[in-house]
DNA sequence: ATAGGTGCAAAATATTTGCTAGGGC
DNA sequence: GCCCTAGCAAATATTTTGCACCTAT
């Protein structure tokens, strides 16, 4: 596999902190590194790492997408006023609950696996 | 509170399905009770109503906005191949290993809670 | 040498907004 | 009548794509 320096300077971004990056933060990061790439990119290394399953692609609704280099099972808190991503434990069951314990106010939520279907594997 | 026709519409359609519908698809619908309606109607008021917490907006990667009128929390399965969103009970603590044995190929997974954190409250 | 990646610019997609007219209370 | 909403068109935001050139293997 072509490994390309664009594409390392991606990864050690991602890998280097726990911020969940959009592909511009990523693009602003990398620049000083490689001030010459393309944000088409970033985009494309972003998306092709997330279909290899080595980041995970999180998409929020009025977000652009953002990127997490943690690919288990984990929860996520955003917060509507900072915006902040904040990672959460999964082994907690009622996370809603507890959250609201530790001063964080729950407006929403919504938990989304993906994968195929029984029915579309047959065919 | 206003209640336009259009909203009305909306809504209904919304209620008397469980297909999680995007903002497209909803508008097709609606045109077919009233012809004059605008795209622009349809993503104000979905907006609006997930704002106002009467139904839920879902974000997945590589696909537009999909609503949901259930706003309980529960999980969805989103197949890669049909892209038909499932929905599943929010009881199983293990969902992952009980899709699997139930057919679903698990690709991946994300879980979001939204709000206000702390800091932010306290500002 | 060659397959595959990059950079740039342009396109595509999804969603929002400004404005005028019309409907609800 | 007044205020909020609808409809239309244009704008915005995000992400993808075509193509010529470059680079890793």
């Amino acid at each position: 596999m072509y490994r390309t320096k664009q594409r390392h300077a991606i990864l050690a971004v991602l890998s280097g902190n726990s911020s969940h990056p959009t592909a511009e933060q990523v693009y602003c990061r990398i620049r000083r590194q490689i001030p010459h790439i393309s944000l088409a990119t970033v985009y494309r290394n972003l998306k092709r790492l997330a279909e290899e399953g080595l980041i995970l692609e999180l998409s929020f609704p009025d977000e652009p997408n953002h990127y997490d280099p943690c690919t288990e099972l984990h929860y996520h808190f955003r917060c509507d006023l900072c915006g902040w991503i904040y990672d959460l434990e999964s082994s907690q069951v009622q996370i809603a609950h507890r959250l609201s314990s530790q001063g964080f106010s729950v407006r929403g939520q919504q938990a989304v696996f993906y994968g195929a279907c029984a029915s579309c594997q047959t065919k």
